[in-house]
DNA sequence: TATGAATGAGTATTCATTCAT
DNA sequence: TATGAATGAATACTCATTCAT
């Protein structure tokens, strides 16, 4: 096992000045992530857009791999605080409004940043440190399965963490999809139907 | 916009010599991707393990993608094969059933040679002409469609077309992350009870 | 001629805090040189080893070579008050015994510190202003010579400059190699019978 | 115990054309050495300076190292040709003659390229693959304990394990430091004297 | 005096691709 | 048709040193 590039940060960014630095690569990574993908996004290129040496750059971060982690993880920062914000509202309604709700959320979250969104699941390789770097399904995973406990008496499922993984990985997949793929064909009101269908057939699913 | 790297193979080969070359080259390629990653796989080492110069390795292919193409190709081939091989078997039967097979033939599908599969999925940058190169959706969709199309009169959907992208990517996404990120966790009987509640989950929202 | 770097300290260091600075740099150089090696000894490294800014070694030490240089200086002095300790002891016996001390001596400052005298002696380049970094020798042979000098009746040599550079470079060869090359082949005693033949080969020399 | 950069030539130059690369290789960083010092030759100025490029560099060579290997050989080898020579026409000379020869041709082989002797001697960081990169000695300690062994009985030595040990050692270091260090003040009577005076102090040690 | 953020020239190395033989 | 020597742009990363605070 080779041993992998770290990812994790080099140094805290203690002064103001720092704190600027820091920010300007990780928003020069995301810029050229979704402009001209990952593998024009050399340590080099990242440090001249960021209008930064490429000295102050590795004091920062220990490699190119690092400033990806940065990226998605403050893209699913973003998405988490989406989802989260939405759940909320629902929470003790019933389960076809929370499905709804949970669905819905997803299709917004999916369109906080799609191009982003997009280069961060597709075209970076899920290897190594980066492997979950898109996964924000982690943190969403916990949320969901707390919604779906807290709800466990609308519902005739068997093994509820089975269900959870179920329903997650469904959502994730249709609504990225959707998102990702074919918001061209699919206009504003198929989308609607599309989170319609998605909802029951999460509901339909839970409710057997 | 970049000029694309062409993807597709350079000449036929017609000659019996340059059959064994292309298949050794496409092996090779195949057997770096899985044993050393997608980024390991350099021209002139999957050359060298094909046995074969890189002059030669052009000689067929036009550059590197092309080569990964090819793999993603017959990778797609053979599971196309393993799930046309089942689906031949339930035709007439009713939609339960149907669903039934095409979901186990899902999961046979990606137990086909599942570490290809991974890389093909994870590593490789989709783009270009990477884009589908592990898009085996494609004809499955086309595949699928046909098949519920020829069982709609148990069915209550409105729109075929959306309920096809609906069952196919929740079936594709189910089997895939089951199969490829929990097989340690889902045991073999665990993932019998998964292609039994994947069922369910479609049949149900089939059948309203 | 590329102007060389320079190699002498930046400012007396008057006050008392300063000295405490200078002095951890000094040993945070030794060190590194010894735990990790010359190429491993950058300035920056230093500093922090040491528990200082950068920007404070920079204020006394006007850059890496001086460290180095400082670090050798240090060694050296350790060497010669070792080597003259020694010596002084049998400064008025016969000429056998002097040179039977000396290179006694010689054998116990190589010990002082086998691991730091290695690095000073086969790691760092001897250029520019490190070109006598480990040039301890100059010292001694002044030392020597004045030894020399006054057995001079002892002896039957013609030319004492000459007899000098033999002396020193012969006994410092011997001693060097021994400890630092073959210190496991050459076990304890076998070190002693060096000494032996040693001081027979210069006494052999020496008086004709 | 960090890994060391291999210093073994990576391919062997089968065709003509290659032949000549590799050796304007290892040519310009003898000339690179002496010219401009150990650390002036990177990869980069050797390749530019052989008129060759960067990847043609590494076809052949695993690193910078191994080319500075490659000329240490390649000047260990003219050494040694010096030596055995000079030292084939005494072998049945007694042993002052032969002794005399052989400091005579440890002279004679300092003055081949002194220059790059001092580089690689001096300059170049003895460590990892370059531990021994001028260690033309190995193979000078086995010619000349034959030799002694040869002459055996005209000594008066108990050890002659360690009788080799000293007696190489003495003589490389004189002769080192001589020609590399003192050849301005050593003019060439001088040196004669010291030939002469190196060869009594061996004698004398042998013959006790 | 001390700090540490910033610098950027410089270094080793890879790899897709071409082309003379 | 096959070969493999040659190419060189591109990449990740280091480190001595400066200077504003």
């Amino acid at each position: 096992m080779p041993p992998r590039p770290p990812t994790k940060p080099r140094k805290r960014a203690s002064q103001e000045r720092s704190r600027v630095t820091v920010d300007a690569l990780v928003e020069a990574t995301a810029r050229i992530l979704v402009g001209e993908g990952f593998d024009k996004a050399s340590t080099n290129r990242i440090a001249a857009v960021a209008g930064v040496s490429i000295g102050s750059l590795y004091q920062y971060f220990p490699g190119k791999e690092a400033l990806v982690v940065a990226v998605a993880q403050r893209h699913r920062h973003e998405l988490l605080s989406v989802v989260r914000a939405r759940l909320a509202r629902v929470a003790d309604e019933p389960l076809a409004q929370g499905i709804g709700a949970l669905v819905a959320a997803a299709v917004a979250a999916h369109r906080v940043d799609p191009a982003l969104h997009r280069v961060l699941a597709e075209e970076i390789p899920r290897v190594g440190g980066l492997a979950d770097a898109a996964g924000f399904n982690r943190d969403n995973l916990a949320l969901f399965r707390d919604y779906l406990q807290s709800r466990r008496d609308e519902m005739r499922v068997a093994d509820l963490e089975l269900a959870t993984f179920v329903c997650m990985t469904t959502i994730e997949a249709l609504t990225h999809n959707a998102v990702l793929h074919h918001a061209d064909v699919l206009a504003d009101e198929r989308m609607e139907a599309l989170v319609a269908e998605t909802t029951r057939l999460i509901v339909g699913y839970l409710t057997g």
